[in-house]
RNA sequence: GGAGAGGUGGCAGAGCGGUUGAAUGCGGCGGUCUUGAAAACCGUUGUCCGUGCAAGCGGACCGGGGGUUCGAAUCCCCCCCUCUCCGCCA
């Protein structure tokens, strides 16, 4: 949520800003400057009946105190009509707050000045590609069919115990999974990340707080017994850590790290293209979440993308990066950098990271705040990325490291899998 | 799940209808003393909002929400959480 003291502030700047996202958000910002002047207002003359209301009250309680009944009961009458004015500003003050967050909640963060222009994943500009890509035999196969083959990971039984989207992985399937997260968290541990591992359901007060309530409500699973929501990932309690807290400059940076599976409904995604591990229900991922002091954030951010990279070439898999255009980028991010790995059989790019600075569009939410040298009280900045999602470098790996002989594992997973090779399996 | 106790400032802990934003202690910050430090002493020390160029002034906040009252941290109702005992249990 954008602070409405900026909009006050700079509104031409964020408004221009804005047009990236290709629309335009004037009328919004105005209706919020509007609700914003008004609330004000009724603030101002709530305050000042209330301080008369105060002052009266003493004056009773003196009188009372000194036998002055009478003169008590004449200043006691005189409040009720003032009480009564105050009820009915009040209320009005409420719909006014409550009119204004619901457009205030409408409105996505300012994109930073390096979003390229652009309407749709088409004009997300590539800033850095890696790897080659591989030739694969004519005959090469996409995951779905090789995990079928291999018996590594069974869709159709996750189809029987849960639904659609909800895969069984077997043997050396499971086995690749929990090596992959292991790697993930040991690599992210060396560079100065904390694991964690944190609830995985997550109350509406946090939901609130990244954001993804109360606009995306229907893309989480939600258990109404409990009024819990199962994380869509683990940016959302995790970054919670910090909702309501004040931070001392020196606690900076502030670096986690979580595997957490995930949870997402995908409610109308569903279609062509998501066949396999390409989309589903509920998947592995290894988040970094950083809080992080105004003036490094971007700095941190690179550091993110840098280490991201580390891990993609690690595993050897091609990948590129992009940065997305104004008209891609995420209701609640600033600057998003995505990872796409190449998936050779399929023939197409995989995001499997999206790495963001929100600077202080979820700390506002959250009432994240530091105290700088001088005492006074900041918003911090957030950032969260993928290090990394599970199920599309598990597609790219079956994918690309198929042989004849089966398919070879990278070799920094050797110590987590104690297997190099899955090997194909006799006819 | 059942019964009981309780949720107050950074922490501990008083207050249980009337200048109480809240005693006291610890901690933090500033100062005196000291060659320096400790100790001691003195002062200071919450958050949010409105208003103002500013000093300041005003309002709200004692788990959350609602109510009673001229006036609520204090009384009433609902919800959440914590602790103890019992039950169940990885």
């Amino acid at each position: 949520m954008l602070e409405i003291r900026r909009i006050r502030e700079n509104f031409d700047a964020v408004a221009r800003a804005l047009d990236k996202r290709r629309k335009d958000y004037r009328p919004l910002l105005r209706k919020a400057l509007d609700l914003d002047e008004e609330k004000r207002a009724l603030k101002t003359r709530i305050d000042a009946l209330l301080a008369e209301l105060n002052t009266l009250s003493r004056e009773i309680g003196k009188l009372f105190k000194q036998g002055e009944r009478k003169k008590a009961e004449v200043l006691r009458a005189a409040t009720a009509k003032l009480k009564e004015e105050v009820k009915e500003l009040q209320g009005r003050l409420d719909d006014t707050t409550r009119r204004l967050n619901e457009i205030l909640w409408q409105i996505p963060n300012v994109p930073h000045e390096s979003v390229p222009e652009g309407a749709s994943d088409e004009d997300n500009e590539v800033v850095f590609q890696w790897g080659e890509l591989p030739r694969l035999p004519q005959d090469a196969k996409p995951h779905w069919d090789l995990a079928k083959e291999y018996d590594i990971i069974d869709f159709e039984l996750g189809t029987k115990i849960t639904g659609a989207g909800f895969p069984v992985y077997k043997d050396y399937g499971a086995r690749l999974q929990r090596a992959l997260i292991n790697f993930f968290l040991d690599r992210n541990r060396a560079a100065g990340y904390t694991e964690v591992q944190p609830p995985h359901l997550i109350n509406e007060a946090s939901g609130f707080g990244t954001g993804q309530l109360p606009d995306k409500e229907g893309q989480m699973y939600h258990i109404e017994k409990d009024n819990l929501y199962l994380v869509p990932t683990a940016e959302v309690p995790v970054t919670n850590f910090y909702r309501d807290v004040i931070l001392d400059e020196k606690d900076f940076p502030i670096k986690n790290t979580a595997y957490t599976p995930c949870f997402r409904r995908e409610a109308g995604s569903w279609g062509a293209h998501v066949r396999g591990l390409n989309r589903l229900h509920q998947f592995d991922k290894v988040e970094i979440v950083r809080i992080e002091h105004p003036d490094q954030s971007y700095e941190a951010l690179d550091e993110m993308v840098e280490h991201v990279k580390s891990l993609l070439q690690d595993l050897n898999l091609p990948f590129r990066i992009v940065r997305l255009c104004g008209g891609d980028l995420g209701f609640t991010s600033a600057l998003t950098y995505d990872f796409e790995v190449w998936s050779g059989a399929q023939q197409r790019w995989l995001e499997v990271s999206s790495v963001s600075n929100f600077e202080t569009f979820q700390a506002n939410r959250l009432k994240l705040r530091f105290r700088d040298k001088q005492n006074k009280k900041h918003l911090a900045h957030t950032l969260n990325g993928s290090a990394l999602a599970l199920p599309r470098v598990v597609a790219a790996l079956l994918e690309n490291n198929q042989t004849p002989e089966g398919i070879v594992i990278p070799e920094v997973l050797l110590p987590y899998t104690g297997f190099d090779i899955i090997h194909r399996p006799e006819k």
